[in-house]
DNA sequence: GTCTATACGCCGATAGAC
DNA sequence: GTCTATCGGCGTATAGAC
């Protein structure tokens, strides 16, 4: 490292790519890709206003970059399909972990699926696969006559909102959660899987 | 009506007003908040920039406006706490009943609640009245024995996860769906109900 | 590679004619 | 009330010194 480089900030010595990275994940995930201005990332990576534009070529190639870590992860994401009762709680339980460890990154996705951003496009890869694969489940489950409900895609949906929309509020969810992460991807996984099962009260008012 | 008004839309002889606050809402919804111009606007409203400024004062009081015919709707949303399990259904068929025919005013709120928009203060008494009545219900459920599960808070999360996050995703949901809103309403219910329900599988891996 | 200074477009808002 | 024209500001991106 080269004496002459001032130290700025704690983590100076980290690559300026890294710190553009980590402060634009950050921003995204708080204020969402628009809200969030080139300026406000290098402010808070502490470099200058030219270096995402050197370094990436331009802010949405950041939005890209940022997702790079988790798309070799999300390739390796197969599931046992002949124990598809087992695959669902999998994965359930997965997503909920995943959401705890990786918070700011599904925060972001929330935020560009619920306004089908343009820059979904670039993001197929990394979250078309999962929904597949609990399409695919679900379908197991049902042939199989695992488990009963009337609509695969209707199931996804809920799924999916039960296990995206949880823990992402700041004042709605004003009392620290008492439960540990595991303890709520228990009761996740127990919430989908009986909630998928029906009861003689369905249809009825 | 004035002769001289120019016929320049189908629907022009509607009030001003009216015309912006329909397309801002259609635009709100589909690009967001911070995603939709003020240009926009008042080009899918067929009148001329200055009108924002002029009717309603900005921008902002514009998307406020949007709300209002809701506000007292929901004012009266009072459910029975008596019949806490009756309440909770009745809960979850309304709000889905609701997202379906305020689909618009759903996706807006939910992209203001996952980005923690600033503008989420000028919507407390849309929806914090919602989410305070249905923990009264889970609480009033726990307390009387009804269900058992582990953390109200946690329950309200993926409750609305459920509630709100489904079929807002054009390229997700490719397929329309095969069920009537009320058919979806049940399916919801019977989700939420049984999802609820502890089981003895609870903590086990 | 990193900086400062600046280009240039689009934003929301408004002045002023009608 | 409604229009057109324009203002000032901030957005991203880049030119050019170091």
């Amino acid at each position: 490292m080269s004496p002459l480089k001032q130290n700025r900030s704690n983590d100076r010595n980290k690559d300026v790519r890294d710190q553009i990275l980590r402060a634009a994940k950050e921003l995204f995930a708080k204020k969402g890709y628009e809200g969030t201005t080139v300026r406000q990332i290098c402010h808070e990576a502490n470099v200058s206003l030219a270096l995402v534009s050197y370094h990436f070529g331009g802010k949405e190639n950041v939005f890209f970059e940022v997702f790079q870590p988790i798309r070799q992860l999300f390739e390796n994401m197969k599931y046992d399909l002949s124990d598809s009762l087992g695959a669902l709680k999998s994965f359930c339980r997965q997503f909920v972990i995943f959401r705890n460890e990786e918070s700011e990154l599904v925060s972001i996705l929330q935020q560009e699926l619920v306004m089908n951003s343009p820059r979904l496009e670039m993001l197929t890869d990394v979250f078309l696969p999962s929904w597949e694969q609990l399409r695919l489940i679900l379908q197991e489950c049902q042939e199989k006559n695992l488990i009963d409900f009337p609509s695969v895609d209707v199931a996804v949906n809920f799924i999916m909102g039960t296990l995206m929309f949880s823990h992402n509020n700041a004042f709605l969810n004003r009392t620290q959660s008492e439960m540990s992460p595991e303890q709520v991807a228990d009761f996740a996984v127990n919430f989908i899987i009986n909630g998928l099962q029906a009861t003689s009260e369905q249809g009825k008012r």
